[in-house]
DNA sequence: CTCCAAAACGTTATATTATAACATTGCTTT
DNA sequence: AAAGCAATGTTATAATATAACGTTTTGGAG
């Protein structure tokens, strides 16, 4: 059980470069199956997005791209047509209540149901884990139909405290 | 249950002047309870925030704060101060997907249980729903629990199509 | 009632996030 | 090789938000 909280966060005892070589392959796949090109710059935003378990800003991403080793001086649109190509295909998240982008870890699940999913995020770390719950899709859509409302799309998004942080972990 | 539904996103039988009433007399009474002063210019902007059951940008606000009786030239902080307040005080609540406000039907609720509210936002006219359902947070709270994650506050925000314009309604 | 301290509001400047519009590059298909 | 299209670069600007500090108002202590 302790495994499976600190992997949600990317716990500090998790293996990090599996994880990112894990979202880079499913991409790959991905893409080789619908047909799409994964160019180096949609790839490097996408490494970068995965350095962390936490949100990342638009800017700063762009600020590190630029830094890195490929050619500099990219301007925002360049990162935001980027990461919105990345959220299209399901490879990147958006959380509204921090502007700002997260990998997804599990892009081919998105296919099925595109809009159950639930984020927990930690306010002293900043991880993020995504959840893909149907109780709480059930109660959202219980709620809807009492409405009449058609649902869409949804944003979930769970402030809090993770397991490590309450555990006074420092990380 | 139509007129349920109606209601909940403000629909155009519902009689919007007394809605407007109904909040300014709730924050009214909270602020007499509470020793908090509703000045003139929060009342104004509650009053703004009010106006629809669409939630406003900022500087929507303060453009309409502007161009109204009292002096102008009033700046952003003043309303975000002031937006700040209001929401202190859970008489406006802020929608992280559209960075937009909206007046609280409940305020006096919030003191019970702050974190539990959604948002059931309309994509064609705007209009926005506020519910607060257990079984939404019981499902999130499930969640949390079995991530060891402890909950501070909850972004639920659905994005879809009301009654009305469903129904293929003008407004 | 006066004066003080704190709260509320005003003002200026600037930070942060995001997109419009158009130019250029480079595949890819023929 | 040329046309056509997707991808990326570039410039400028829009939209959202806050820092920092000055002024006014207000409620309460004396």
């Amino acid at each position: 059980m302790k495994k499976f909280q600190d992997a949600a966060f990317g716990g500090h005892d998790h293996n990090h470069r599996a994880c990112v070589r894990e979202a880079l392959a499913n991409a790959e796949a991905l893409c080789a199956a619908r047909g799409l090109r994964l160019t180096p710059l949609r790839r490097r935003v996408l490494e970068l997005v995965w350095e962390s378990h936490r949100p990342q800003g638009a800017y700063d991403l762009l600020e590190r791209l630029d830094s890195g080793e490929g050619p500099g001086a990219k301007a925002p649109p360049t990162i935001y047509r980027t990461l919105e190509w990345l959220q299209e295909q399901g490879f990147v998240h958006r959380i509204e209540s921090l502007n700002a982008f997260i990998g997804c870890p599990a892009p081919e699940s998105a296919e099925e149901d595109p809009h159950n999913s639930q984020f927990f995020i930690c306010q002293d770390c900043g991880a993020a884990a995504e959840l893909h719950d149907d109780g709480v899709e059930a109660a959202i859509q219980a709620q809807a139909r009492r409405l009449g409302f058609a649902v869409a799309g949804q944003t979930v998004e769970i402030r809090g405290r993770c397991p490590s942080c309450r555990a006074g972990d420092s990380r």
